[in-house]
DNA sequence: TTTGAATTGTTGTTTATACAACACTTTGAA
DNA sequence: TTCAAAGTGTTGTATAAACAACAATTCAAA
């Protein structure tokens, strides 16, 4: 751990503002939100902003990734064995967040956000593989967390397009089995 | 207006701190809460409290003086005559103040309280009374404005105490001509 | 197309705040 | 009572953030 406690400022600085960011997203559209809507919100000034970010779309996947990490870790990473419990509750979580953006009115943006999506589940699943197979070789792994985020993705889309009135849990249950199937055989094949 | 903008930081951090404040009023009681908890909470540095307030009492001062003026400000200060219509929404300004004080748990400090809202009372009254009578003697308005404010503060505490069923307007409008007939002698003798 | 206003990024200087350390007081339990 | 823990209030130094000013884009309206 390299622990060198970061400054109280830069922490309260960055939560005014992902917390103006989200306050206003529920009011405008993203494309509407300026910097200097933001910084005035947050009540600091607009150098400080890109003391902090690069830029809006910056602070957009930060603030994504960690809305999405907050639904995860809370009742994810403490069941930490991939099995059929594991993906019930990670599609449910991704399920909610995307219900989550929707009111939050982030229409137009869905390419930048469903790469951040996978990008986290790829992380995420590249973690659990790791954990459990610390022997086998790192790039099968890899690939694996990659085929798992795109597809797990994918149905989370699906639902969301076509099925929103069934319950995540019953839709994505079916295709579980399926899942284990292809982690065991990559196990099996090491 | 010797209008030297201050600094936002300054502003921000005021209002954090006094944001903290009022919302740990609303979990613990006042004498339950240290400074270390407020800056905790408003997510600022303890030695930061003490560059903007002496103590604990100077914030509590600062809060409740500035929630009544808000009280005050919004529909008083437009109505700018003293007259039975603006005793009426003074009072209920007043009896409202009390109302969400009780709710915060305040409890315990009412000296200190009626301290402050007598004070910020006679400042209005004075700065009304001036504007109505600008040629007449600067004492008498004083002790007038004095007169008025331990009048209706002390009003105030006999409805909490005695008759928070009745509504504040019926309570206080039968002494309202009384009031009026000595502002009105008193300008007769000038 | 041109113009003017709004927005984006950036930089140098000043200042409010974080931090750590300190002595002192208050509090509560052994 | 005695002791440890928690709270108060202060100070010197390091740094994040405010501010003002700037050039460069973007964009809507004339």
């Amino acid at each position: 751990m390299t622990s060198s406690k970061t400054d109280l400022r830069v922490i309260r600085t960055r939560k005014l503002i992902m917390d103006a960011f989200i306050a206003l997203s529920s009011k405008k559209e993203f494309k509407d939100i300026t910097v200097k809507d933001i910084t005035t919100e947050a009540m600091i000034n607009r150098a400080t902003f890109y003391y902090h970010f690069e830029d809006i779309y910056d602070l957009l996947e930060k603030v994504l990734s960690e809305v999405l990490l907050i639904n995860l870790n809370d009742d994810f990473l403490h069941h930490n064995e991939l099995n059929e419990g594991a993906f019930l509750i990670l599609f449910k979580a991704i399920t909610n967040f995307q219900k989550s953006l929707s009111n939050r009115c982030h229409r137009g943006y869905e390419e930048t956000i469903a790469r951040i999506i996978r990008e986290q589940l790829e992380i995420i699943f590249y973690k659990m593989l790791v954990k459990q197979n610390a022997a086998s070789e790192n790039g099968a792994l890899k690939m694996t967390a990659v085929i798992l985020s795109w597809g797990i993705y994918g149905a989370s889309i699906e639902w969301r397009t076509s099925n929103q009135e069934m319950q995540p849990e019953e839709f994505i249950k079916p295709v579980i089995p399926y899942l284990l199937a292809g982690i065991d055989g990559q196990h099996k094949n090491e």
